[in-house]
DNA sequence: GTGAGTAGATAGTGGCGCTTTCTGCTATCT
DNA sequence: AGATAGCAGAAAGCGCCACTATCTACTCAC
C-alpha cells in the first residue's frame, strides 16, 4: 500500500502522515525505490490508534509519542506503560494549590479504607490530591462524602477493565491494550457519567415536583446561585 | 483589595489576571479612581475557579469562557449550563470514525438496558459513540460486555454528584455546583480509575503468581504483543 | 512520454496563552 | 514635598504547537 491508499484508509492528510512518520509516532514505509515506500496494515492500524487518542483521548502530539514510545519497547513491565500512559494523559503541571497535606491524607485514608496497595509515589496519588485540593479551594461542600463513592465505582470499572484487556491482549498485545483502555477508558467514562448525571438529575427533580413540563433531557430549571 | 494582592492571594500573575478580564473570563474591578480597581472576594474565588478548570480540568481559555458565559447567565436552567460544560469539556471536534452507526445502536442499547431517559440529541450520546467507535477501530475485544459495568458504576458516580451539588448549592450556587463537579470531578474520577487499576491487576497478578518479588506498587512484567 | 503520484526537505501558517512594553497616572512612605 | 512603588489600559510581541504548503527530484502506470 502506498501513502496515498495509507491516507484515504484512515482519512489523514499525507502531510500529516509524513508529520508523523517525521516525529516518530509512525514507523517510516518500507522503501521499495528512492521515492516510493509501501505501508501495510502495521501502519493502518498505528495511525489508527494515534488519530483515537488525539482526537478522543485529547492527547497532545508529544504525548503520544511518549506513549508510544512506551509500547514499543517490548521488554517494558505493564506497569511502567501504565505509568508512562498515565502521566502523558493528564494535562499539564498544575502549580500546586493550598491544602495539598490535607488532600494527601485523604487520599491515603481513602486507600486504606478500600484496602488498595498503592504508595504515594504512583503519579495519579498526587494527580488526585491536587484535584481535591483544588476542589475544596473552589467549593464548599465536603467532597470527602463523596470519594468513597467514587473509589467503589472505580473498583467496578477496574475490574471491567482489566478483564476486557486480558481478552484483548490475545490479539493486539497487552501493553497496547493497557494503553488503549486507559486513554479511551477515560473519554467513555467521562461521556457515560454526563448521560448519567442527566437521568439522576431527571430522577430528582420528577420526584420533587412532579409533571412540570420536562423538557426532554430531563434537567429542568432550578435557580441560579 | 488591589489587584497586587489578588495576584498574590491566587498565585496568578498581574498580566495574566488582566488577560482574563480581557478575554472576559473576570469581571473588572471597581474603579477607585483612574489608575486604581479593587477587587473583592468573589474575584478570588472566580479566579481559583478558572484556574481550576484550566489547570486541573484541562480546559481552554475559550472553553472556561463559554463555561463561565453559562454559569453567569441566572436565568438558565441548570440543563443549559450543564449542557454548556459538557460541550466545553470534551476535546476538539472529533471527526466522525467509521462504524459509527454500530456504535451508537449500543449506546442506544446501553440506555435502553439502564432506563435511562436521554435520546441521541444529548452531545454526550454523540461523543459516547464516536468513543466506542474508535476503540472498536483500534481494538479486537468487544467493549460492549464493558460498557454494562460502565454505566452501573456511573449511576452510582452521578448519584454521589448530585448529592455533593445539593449540599453544595446552598452555598455556592447550584449551577455553579455543577459545573465544578462535572470538570473536576472529571479528574477526580480518573485519578482514582488509574489507582484502581494499579490494584486491580496487583491482585490478578498476585492470585496468577505467587510471590514473584512484586515492584511496590502491584503491575508487574508481561509479555508485549 | 506524459501525467499522476511519491520521498524528503524547508519554510510558512494560524491559533493559543500568555508576556512585554509603554504611557500616564496615584497611593504611600519618609 | 519628594521619592518610590504600584496601577490601569492598550498594543505589540513571543514561543509553542499541529499541521500545511511548496519545492525538487524522482518513478511508476498507461
Amino acid at each position: 500500500m502506498r501513502i496515498g491508499e495509507l491516507s484515504r484508509e484512515t482519512g489523514v492528510a499525507i502531510p500529516t502522515i509524513k508529520y508523523y512518520v517525521r516525529e516518530g509516532l509512525l514507523p517510516a514505509g518500507r522503501l521499495t525505490s528512492p521515492n516510493q515506500a509501501s505501508y501495510d496494515a502495521g501502519h493502518v492500524r498505528r495511525l489508527r490508534l494515534i488519530r483515537g487518542m488525539i482526537d478522543v483521548g485529547g492527547l497532545s502530539v508529544s504525548a503520544v509519542r511518549d506513549v508510544l514510545a512506551a509500547v514499543d519497547s517490548p521488554e517494558e513491565s505493564v506497569h511502567k506503560v501504565l505509568g508512562a500512559a498515565q502521566e502523558a494523559i493528564t494535562p499539564r503541571t498544575a502549580a500546586a494549590p493550598e491544602g495539598m497535606e490535607e488532600a494527601r491524607r485523604t487520599v491515603a485514608e481513602v486507600i486504606r479504607r478500600r484496602g488498595w496497595r498503592v504508595g504515594p509515589e504512583n503519579p495519579s496519588f498526587e494527580k488526585l490530591a491536587v484535584a481535591l485540593a483544588t476542589l475544596r479551594g473552589i467549593a464548599h461542600g465536603d467532597f470527602e462524602e463523596v470519594v468513597d463513592d467514587y473509589a467503589e465505582a472505580c473498583e467496578q470499572v477496574a475490574a471491567a477493565d482489566l478483564a476486557w484487556a486480558g481478552r484483548n491482549a490475545e490479539v493486539d498485545g497487552l501493553v497496547e491494550s493497557v494503553v488503549v483502555g486507559t486513554v479511551l477508558g477515560d473519554a467513555v467514562l467521562s461521556a457515560m457519567r454526563r448521560l448519567a448525571h442527566v437521568e439522576a438529575s431527571a430522577r430528582r427533580f420528577e420526584s420533587l415536583a412532579e409533571g412540570a413540563g420536562a423538557e426532554g433531557t430531563g434537567v429542568d430549571r432550578a435557580a441560579g446561585r
